[in-house]
DNA sequence: GGAATTCCGGACCATTGCAGTCCTAAGTGT
DNA sequence: ACACTTAGGACTGCAATGGTCCGGAATTCC
């Protein structure tokens, strides 16, 4: 009754039903570092970067598979990349200016919530869908959610609260 | 350079990184259906029960699929089943008493946000990463988003405003 | 009692997406 | 020249999703 998949899920506290990529993950993993080594070493722009490799061994990521989602991440204009002997990674803009939802969709791509609407914002079941109004804007607020969150709130600063109350991420849903 | 997936999504207007199953889309929708048919027949719980198979033509949906989300569904206790000739499937409570989160993880599972976190609530990457914490907000938070969210906002009833604002749909996120 | 209807649930299969690896450029600094 | 690093295409293994098929059990109607 309980094992109808193959988890086995008697023992959860958090559940929620949507998922996020590992690869997702391992860029805002990455960008953290950044965003730490940039205020560590003061240094900021190109001048703190750092290579897709030592951020793969910081955090024991498959370095091959860290060096594409970085090179993704430089493409959409998240980071600046730089070759060469002490080349790397270095944020594009400052800590306090991406968010989550640039990071993620970067990386994944956009996708829907529901799989009710498509490319051309029309359903798959023209028409026989009504449930595609409401879970959009289940999918805005999540957006918003993600958008209010930027990576200096995840990096650990020194001098710096682990827990801070975000300003402007407060989200309404109304149907 | 954008065709980095299958999806071509230069057209794109509105957009997340969140996936909803088909599955619980198709219960999403058989719920609300069901709540309807209910509402419009004035009857209520086992007395509107609708077969599997005439959901399933409603909304032109493969009938052996809906037909297993729907056991699950029952399974679950959301909703209550009856066999024979006029048998079918009815809500197991008032529409407004069953929301798309018990809905969506009834059929999904529990999915993790983020795939740092796992069954036992412990991190992959033990220790590696501390990104985990922050995101169990947002993942809290879009479950409470969900939680806020009846069966009976979805379906359009007769004599009701297609757009609600719903009272405790108010959600905020401090990290 | 029998037939029609409907739910139950296991087994199965095809496709797809994700995670991860490998290899070959090409740019950059010493 | 050489070492270091990014860029990106090709490929593989695996698991999950979406979907089908079948035999069986409950229920109702005749």
């Amino acid at each position: 009754m309980v094992r109808n998949s193959r988890w086995d899920f008697r023992f959860l506290a958090t559940e929620t039903m949507l998922r996020l990529t590992k690869k997702a993950d391992y860029g805002l993993m990455a960008l953290k570092y950044l965003a730490e080594q940039a205020l560590a070493t003061g240094k900021t722009g190109a001048a703190s970067a750092q290579s897709a490799k030592d951020i793969a061994e910081a955090y024991h990521i498959p370095p091959q598979l860290l060096a594409k989602i970085l090179q993704t991440l430089a493409r959409q204009g998240l980071l600046v990349s730089h070759a060469g002997t002490h080349g790397g990674y270095a944020l594009a803009r400052p800590a306090t200016e991406i968010n989550a939802f640039e990071v993620i969709r970067a990386i994944d791509g956009p996708l829907f919530i529901t799989s009710c609407i498509t490319i051309h914002g029309t359903c798959d079941l023209a028409g026989h869908c009504t449930i595609k109004e409401p879970l959009r804007k289940v999918n805005d607020s999540i957006k918003d959610l993600l958008a209010g969150i930027v990576i200096a709130d995840l990096a650990e600063t020194p001098d710096h609260e682990p827990s801070v109350t975000l300003a402007g991420g407060l989200v309404s849903i109304a149907l």
